[in-house]
DNA sequence: GCTTGCCGGTGTAACGATGCACCAAACTAG
DNA sequence: CTAGTTTGGTGCATCGTTACACCGGCAAGC
């Protein structure tokens, strides 16, 4: 219970505070082995660990960055703070976990409780149109780093962003199905109030276009709420999109295009629950890639994004370092497509034998 | 990038810091309401926040807990996370996350470094048979909450466990199999290194043997390995022994109990490679009732474990209170078989026509 | 023998917040 | 009018570490 302090330590050790501290700092070049063999031995009797607090306050330093996700619960966001965790190991780094459900004030309340923390820097998987929330702490010094959030010309010159072209990744995804000869292409989404789903949803919108197909006139399940889904609910979106979409009396669709990959899936089963087959009677693309993309049956043609990578950028802008002083600039990268069973062509057309199964693997998340 | 501090605030209130400290930690019984306007608009304008490190260093108290799981990226130990992260929330606690991919060095270190952070107590999901690589923390007051591990004879007396009955569990998804006349029913795991597991094992060779079944005469699936697979591969391990359970010489089962959902999954999507139909040709039981189980086709046949509420339960222990100074009993909770469609009498069998499927569902881990 | 230089450490003042003990001023009671 | 009490706040030591300035002693140099 009580704490050993470096005093216990030094006084064991027949020596001062100092020179503990020395030895804990790396300070040894002016000091005599037996000395130092003292206070090893010491300080492994004692089982002494340095107070972080105390260390903290006089450093004024951490190891710590926060981490914030809509919700770790979505396998997406578990897989990248997974890599995020692993990456910071490496470095000799903490990082602290907040869900934000993708709400605003719970961001902000986060937010503050990590910048009272001390930590270097946050990321924050985030991907509300403006910052302004955040605003009078970024202005403050806070190291912010958006991930998923493509930058926006109003942010704050500070703030980094690390994320995918979203545009292009609902444009590879959209195209890849009206390639296969889809002509009636539903975008299926939770409540389109951030960025990265905009921007898919703008990419279907090119891709439709570019194949003379008019957006408009296409089935979109996309709730306009104010209190967004978390991201949790996300295969429970898709699940009820794909019975209003089918059960509807519009036409139905041949494709879907869903924002993330929970979502697919949640079409997924809604679609099996009416009795259809996914990759037959209807071809479903994903976003994201997660593990479970490839396990499905049947297996889930995606859009990958590059998470390790994309975890190691955004861990080295959060950190604070020698150089990475400068500004730090954003980073959009380019997604890629992944194509497995469930998109065909559409039933009716002229049958391919294409099964793009096991084109890709195995590297999206693994060591 | 000069941090607030509470002499500025002083200062510019007019008032001294004791004052301020004194409205930060609710001691205004006697303080003048103008008193009060003035440092609360000095806090406002200065956008003074505490210190955390300094607090902490002072008070010795901190409003963090650490959690260790085997990997975030596993959507059981996601969804936990997150669970226990949003009951921290509610009491103004703070989660320190870890992924110690099920290894005792990596475990060790984490809960070293959360113990120099001060955290009140760690919530150790790790199911390793001893807890001897922790003893001398635990001895010095480490508050230490396993989950999904029994509490085990010889561990330390203050150690508290949180965990579902895992005999049970797996005793539980063999005899539904058993029940629906499954004579070859195989167990598939990673390696046995934990208690858990070791523990569903066993309740799968208790329900053989209460329907007369031999369990040595299985096939089983469990590698021996001395360094287990971490979490984030248990699909993997799945897909593998779906392959070498059917491609073998041997008797190929009827029936696969997995050690989790993700391996269960992994199965599905091995037996699938097969040409195999799970639900039809082979059933498959998984152990967790993640959310994907349900959306899964065919949705998955489970042992749910009531994370919600072992979350809760994890997080009470963990923090420290008035009404948990005593030793703090450990928890075996029962789980609960879900009855979905990857589960049927086997193949040859008279066929019936059941659809457990919607049987249960909704609650599992929404809020 | 006295200075110089180096070796191997030590003394000490912070870092920022806390909370107990204390105090000056204003009242109140007798 | 004075002792006592309440009101509204302040002074200061302290938490455990750090790192810069400093110091005693010994050997070498002249």
């Amino acid at each position: 219970m009580p704490r050993v302090t470096i005093q216990q330590v030094a006084k064991a050790a027949g020596v001062s505070p100092s020179t503990v501290s020395n030895l804990l700092n790396g300070r040894t070049s002016k000091m005599v082995p037996a000395t130092r063999q003292r206070i090893d031995h010491a300080i492994a009797e004692l089982g002494y660990r340095p107070n972080r607090a105390a260390r903290q306050l006089r450093t004024g330093r951490t190891q710590t960055i926060g981490l914030i996700v809509p919700s770790v619960g979505n396998p997406f966001w578990g897989s990248f703070a997974r890599e995020l965790e692993v990456a910071a190991l490496e470095i000799g780094c903490n990082v602290l976990l907040c869900n934000s459900e993708r709400n605003a004030e719970r961001e902000r309340r986060y937010v503050e409780e990590l910048w009272e923390d001390g930590v270097q820097g946050i990321v924050l998987c985030s991907s509300l149109p403006s910052l302004d929330h955040l605003a009078d702490l970024i202005a403050r010094g806070l190291r912010l780093v958006t991930f998923d959030r493509p930058a926006q010309a109003a942010d704050p010159e500070s703030v980094v962003s690390i994320s995918i072209n979203n545009h292009v990744g609902g444009f590879l995804a959209t195209s890849h199905l009206t390639a296969l000869g889809h002509e009636q292409v539903a975008f299926v989404s939770g409540s389109l109030g951030s960025l990265n789903r905009v921007g898919r949803f703008r990419g279907y919108c090119t891709a439709l276009e570019e194949a003379g197909i008019d957006p408009a006139a296409m089935p979109t399940w996309a709730p306009m709420g104010d209190t967004p889904f978390g991201d949790f609910e996300a295969a429970q979106v898709g699940r009820e999109a794909a019975r209003e979409l089918f059960s509807g009396n519009g036409e139905a669709p041949t494709g879907i295009v869903a924002v993330n990959d929970m979502t697919a899936l949640g079409c997924c089963r809604g679609l099996r629950d009416l009795g259809l087959t996914v990759g037959k009677d209807v071809s479903v693309v994903g976003f994201d890639d997660i593990v479970l993309a490839d396990l499905y049956d049947p297996p889930l043609t995606t859009v990958r994004q590059p998470i390790a990578r994309m975890a190691a950028l955004a861990l080295a802008e959060a950190v604070e370092s020698e150089n990475n002083q400068e500004p730090g600039r954003s980073v959009l990268l380019r997604p890629e497509l992944v194509v497995r069973a469930s998109s065909a062509p559409p039933a009716g057309s002229v049958p391919e034998a294409r099964r793009g199964d096991e084109a890709l693997e195995g590297d999206s998340a693994l060591r």
